[in-house]
DNA sequence: GTCTATAACGAGATAGAC
DNA sequence: GTCTATCTCGTTATAGAC
């Protein structure tokens, strides 16, 4: 009896796991916002009815791809950080952002799923909250242990930004200065921006040597939010 | 003769114009991936055939609309540009940052069409270049016109990247230090990030003041390049 | 209980004959 | 330019296999 509980459960995750696999493949050839239960169902051999077995609509599945990305996303960033631990902030902090932009090549259409244009109709629920903070949180990490161990240089917020930063930092890191804060997320957002316009085709005809490039820039993050 | 002419150029102005309109209204709904000749030329009370005597496929429709984007975009970079003639070059700087977000906030489909995501099975030609470079040469006169003047502060380049700077250099700007160049185009992909995270969501629960925010962190950008 | 398959709905896209 | 027949889609109800 437990025995084929096992197997049931075994298989359930199985054709899970195909699904979203053959989800994957959809997403990389048609886009997120063409993405049809019926053509993952067809791919599977299955009937688009039995799917529903497994993920309660469209959207649900939708948002477990959505996780899945995030969370391959923030485990790469954390096996990055982990695997530059002896090392001094700035080439941590360089390190992670070379995992950030590998992922990336590496995944395209996943990256173009989570930080590319939203999917027309779709809402992203909380639930993905938390997986997308990964990355984010081995970034504060870092910060962290360099303000905790030889301190943040050259940080600074004007007035009109200290309530809002202060609002930031008790959310997201109150041990941190808010000025820290602040240029943590923006230093965030500029990541992003660097790799999604070399994805994006935006670097087209104009960087050639994009590995150059990228990590002369994000050393030009890493001093931003005070690392040296 | 000349005035059925003159009437008859009139007309296809119009209706490209008319074309286009539903279009956008079509990209806003459903999103790049589902714009459908069909469904515009449904809404215009066409027939989908007559829309190929304006445009012959779908995807030189999305082309102009693209075009047209950038066109937009650039137009009020360069108005903000203008208006702030006579004020120092960080705030000439963050004048057109925030022209640039301002207009991405005004028109958000027609900002994910160029920033976002890539519209899969479509490549966009190389008419697109033109347009899609306005933005930047914006930023570029910025930074030129302080280079001429009082010069530019606090820029280097490893040596790594120096092959690489001295070609986009050549590229876009001789007249400018391969180092300017260098951080320009970092600060034109981070600019862009910091404008998709707000828009595409990835702010939500993080900055609030995002007017605020926004402006201190284009301030960064400016320094980046050179400017004081 | 857990799953898959059949069939159907309403809506929309599409291809082709006329 | 119009009409129609045939596709697609997400989703549900239902019946039966394991």
């Amino acid at each position: 009896m437990s025995t084929a509980q096992g197997a049931r459960a075994r298989a359930r995750i199985e054709v899970t796991a195909a699904i979203k696999e053959a989800a994957r493949r959809q997403l990389a050839e048609e886009g997120a916002a063409k993405l049809s239960l019926r053509a993952v169902a067809r791919e599977l051999g299955m009937v688009s009815s039995a799917l529903y077995r497994y993920f309660p609509s469209r959207d649900e599945l939708l948002t477990a791809l959505i996780i899945d990305a995030y969370d391959s996303l923030g485990a790469a960033a954390e096996q990055a950080r982990d695997a530059a631990a002896g090392a001094a902030a700035v080439a941590r902090w360089t390190a992670v952002c070379e995992a950030v932009r590998g992922w990336a090549l590496a995944h395209p259409h996943e990256y173009a799923l989570i930080y590319g244009s939203p999917v027309p109709g779709y809402a992203a629920p909380q639930t993905t909250v938390p997986a997308a903070a990964r990355v984010g949180l081995v970034f504060i990490g870092i910060v962290r242990d360099t303000h905790e161990d030889s301190g943040l240089a050259g940080l600074a917020v004007p007035d009109g930004l200290r309530p809002e930063a202060e609002r930031m930092a008790a959310d997201l890191a109150p041990d941190l200065p808010p000025e820290a804060i602040t240029a943590l997320v923006a230093a965030w957002a500029q990541l992003f921006g660097l790799v999604s316009f070399e994805l994006f085709g935006q670097f087209n005809k104009v960087v050639e040597d994009r590995e150059a490039f990228f990590r002369h820039a994000v050393t030009g993050l890493a001093h931003g939010v005070g690392l040296r």
